[in-house]
RNA sequence: GCUAGCGUAGCUCAAUUGGCAGAGCGGCUGAUUUGUAAUCAGCAGGUUGUGGGUUCAAGUCCCUCCGCUAGCUCCA
């Protein structure tokens, strides 16, 4: 005898072994058509599976209107697109193929190189397959048949899959839909009718099981909906993202330029950016000093051999500037970080525990050379500006710096909005040589940092293991730019490594008179302001808000009749501070508006014959409209207290 | 770096099968003197990313390099 527990709270009997579609069917034929899969005690099954021959399991039947048929229904779609494939080219063997957000891709082995002009043809066979309607089987084979079926379907990454993948699995899944059999752990739908809408989006390499070193796939991604209105909600939804793209507002807007002419991923900062950057500067050198940082100046080149006692040279050798070679012998490293020399000042004198914690700031300059194919816009580049900071404390003050690192972080991305971010504590792989220090150094520091972060509000905190420094645990402020991509901005990063006797040896004198060494902490609440600003673009779609705004306000005449009146309150705006300029073409008052509305400036204020004849302005705020007439003082007064408040434009505006 | 795609005026894009390189915006000049998202007219603007090849003829086809885009790998 089984019990079924159903989400509304009712209960079914079963004396006979069931499957979930029987559950479905026994409660009616309209469910049972519905239904996709189920989820049946908290795992998401194919609606093919039985349910345990007694006792009690919670079972939820789940149809489209469940969020989690989508990834099964997306699972399906991937196993049709593999097997229009196979039907349309010889000699393909299947790697892997998962659904991701918004769709699902599947890696395939094939000499002939698919392209974007072949998609019309393999979603032809696509819709065919769905069109055919035959349903989807599960088989279960015990390893050695399952080992011997894939050699027979010629598919070898399979065999290799598990033989190594699987190797502690006694019985293995397939699914087979027609003639197309995969290696699968399934779940899928019963059958491919509920792909309602699907498209193929691109095509790109991707290493087998990740690895650069072994040989290269073709993995093709597609999207699928329940129905083609959904898909074209989805696809609509990726145009207006990529309105927001960085590189486009801050080509619009010209904030920023790269040329090859100077270099790939190399940022020109324009006018307009580069006030934007001396804002957000401005914004954190305040918190430094209130902090009890210090700031330092150094310089963006070395001797090599501070990288190699530093380890970043052997390490990072071939993502670095090749060193510049001097005709006396000296070598020089283009620096790729900031801290040996921030180590340097710290090793200047000696220390007492006294002077602890010692905070050097500085917005370090650094260049690395990144990948061709990493560059992307302001987001990944090989030459940014840290708003670096090295703290050099006890073991014991540790903590407490560490946690003021995260609040530093978390208040800065507070002031612009940014709310939307994730945090991740970055540990090591216990299976990996790649990590310097002894473990039990590392155990002690990734509890202790764990320990302040759990004791935080930290949104959506996840510990990463293998996502550590070389050097120490971290913890990182991760952001999505508008295509999904996910960023590092801030990072707190705690080192063991560089004081250390094998590294710097630095040193301090305790209370007990004798040398201890350092603990450091490298942190950067920004990260880099190319990537920061980029994100903020992004977040702001362009709009700023008034303490950021490039150009604050702009006076625009109705006539050219009002040029002096317009010069003068321009001229007082200036004198309060503000950044401000005048429009005074001949055009008419709507297209002036119209310009300023384009390149986003937050206030406009509008003067003719009435404003001249009582000395006013009439203020426009780009997303609210006129906002009536008033004095300039209370303008201007206005517009001080938004920027003192750092006030962050009204969410929802429909225009921009 | 690898796979696929792309590169035409300052910007956004067009150019049929290989057959006279074009439009809008922007710029400049002139007219207009304007009241809350585009006033009108005229003019200028190009070795079609680079170098080579095929052809009577190349923006279009082939090769090289450079750059960009998406993904993979990497990311101190």
């Amino acid at each position: 005898m089984l019990e079924v527990n159903l989400p509304d709270g009712s209960v079914m009997q079963f004396s006979r072994r069931v499957r979930a579609i029987d559950v479905a069917e026994a409660i009616g034929p309209g469910l049972a058509k519905a239904t996709l899969a189920a989820e049946l005690a908290g795992r998401i099954v194919g609606a093919d599976s039985y349910l345990p021959d007694e006792g009690t399991v919670d079972l939820r039947l789940l149809t489209r209107k469940d969020a989690e048929s989508l990834g099964v229904m997306r699972h399906s779609a991937a196993h049709v697109m593999a097997r229009a494939v196979l039907r349309l080219y010889e000699g393909v063997e299947l790697a892997f193929g998962p659904t991701v957000e918004n769709g699902f891709y599947y890696d395939f082995a094939l000499e002939e190189p698919i392209s974007e002009a072949d998609f019309p043809k393999i979603e032809a066979e696509m819709a065919r397959i769905i069109k055919e309607n035959e349903p989807f089987e599960r088989i279960e084979e015990p390893r050695d048949r399952a080992i011997q079926l894939c050699r027979d379907l010629g598919q070898q990454l399979k065999v290799e899959h598990i033989e190594q993948g699987l190797r502690d699995e006694q019985t293995v899944s397939f699914y087979r839909q027609g003639e197309f059999i995969d290696l699968c752990r399934g779940p899928h739908l019963p059958g491919p009718a509920a792909i309602g809408a699907f498209k193929l989006l691109s095509v790109a390499g991707a290493y087998w099981k990740g690895d650069a070193s072994q040989r290269q796939l073709q993995r093709l991604y597609g999207t699928a909906w329940f129905s083609k209105q959904d898909l074209e909600g989805y696809l609509k939804r990726v145009e207006e993202a990529k309105r927001r793209d960085h590189r486009v507002l801050g080509k619009q807007l010209e904030l920023f330029m790269i040329d090859p002419d100077v270099g790939s991923g190399l940022i020109l900062w324009l006018p307009k950016g580069a006030m934007i950057r001396r804002e957000l500067e401005g914004f954190i050198y305040q918190k430094l000093i209130e902090h009890g940082y210090q700031p330092v100046y150094t310089p963006v080149i070395g001797r090599v051999q501070l990288y190699q006692v530093s380890g970043h040279y052997p390490y990072y050798a071939d993502s670095q500037f090749p060193p510049i070679d001097m005709a006396d012998g000296d070598r020089y490293l283009l620096r790729p970080m900031n801290c040996p020399h921030h180590i340097t000042i710290y090793r200047s004198k000696p220390r007492s525990y006294r002077d602890l914690p010692l905070r050097l700031a500085e917005f370090g300059t650094v260049h690395r050379f990144e990948q061709s194919g990493e560059l992307s816009g302001m987001t990944r580049v090989r030459g940014f500006t840290q708003d670096d900071a090295h703290i050099f404390c006890t073991e014991e003050q540790m903590a407490a710096e560490f946690r003021g690192c995260l609040e530093m972080t978390q208040s800065v991305l507070a002031t612009v909005g940014l709310h939307n971010y994730r945090v991740r504590l970055s540990f090591r792989d216990p299976h990996s040589d790649k990590y310097v220090g002894d473990p039990a150094t590392w155990d002690r520091a990734e509890a202790s940092l764990r320990q302040v972060c759990e004791g935080m509000e930290l949104p959506n905190l996840e510990i990463e293991p293998g996502e550590a420094a070389f050097y120490g645990p971290k913890a990182d402020f991760i952001v999505a730019d508008c295509i999904g991509r996910e960023w590092q901005l801030g990072t707190v990063q705690l080192d063991y490594n560089l004081p250390s006797a094998e590294r710097f040896g630095l040193e301090y004198i305790g209370p007990d008179n004798q040398p201890h060494c350092p603990v450091m902490i490298h942190r950067a609440p920004f990260g880099s302001f190319e990537r920061f600003i980029g994100m903020l673009i992004e977040h702001f779609a362009g709009a700023f808000p008034l303490w950021l705004a490039p150009e604050q306000v702009r006076v625009l005449v109705v006539s050219q009749k009002f040029e002096s009146y317009g010069l003068e309150v321009e001229r007082q705006l200036r004198a309060a501070g503000l950044r401000a300029t005048g429009d005074y073409r001949s055009e008419k008052i709507g297209a002036k508006i119209r310009d300023a509305q384009m390149e986003m400036i937050p206030y406009m204020l509008v003067v003719g014959g009435r404003e001249t004849a009582s000395r006013t302005v009439a203020v426009r705020e780009r997303r609210r409209g006129d906002l009536g007439v008033m004095p300039l003082d209370q303008a201007i007064a206005r517009f001080a207290q938004e920027i003192a408040t750092k006030a962050l434009p009204d969410p929802g505006d429909s225009r921009n």
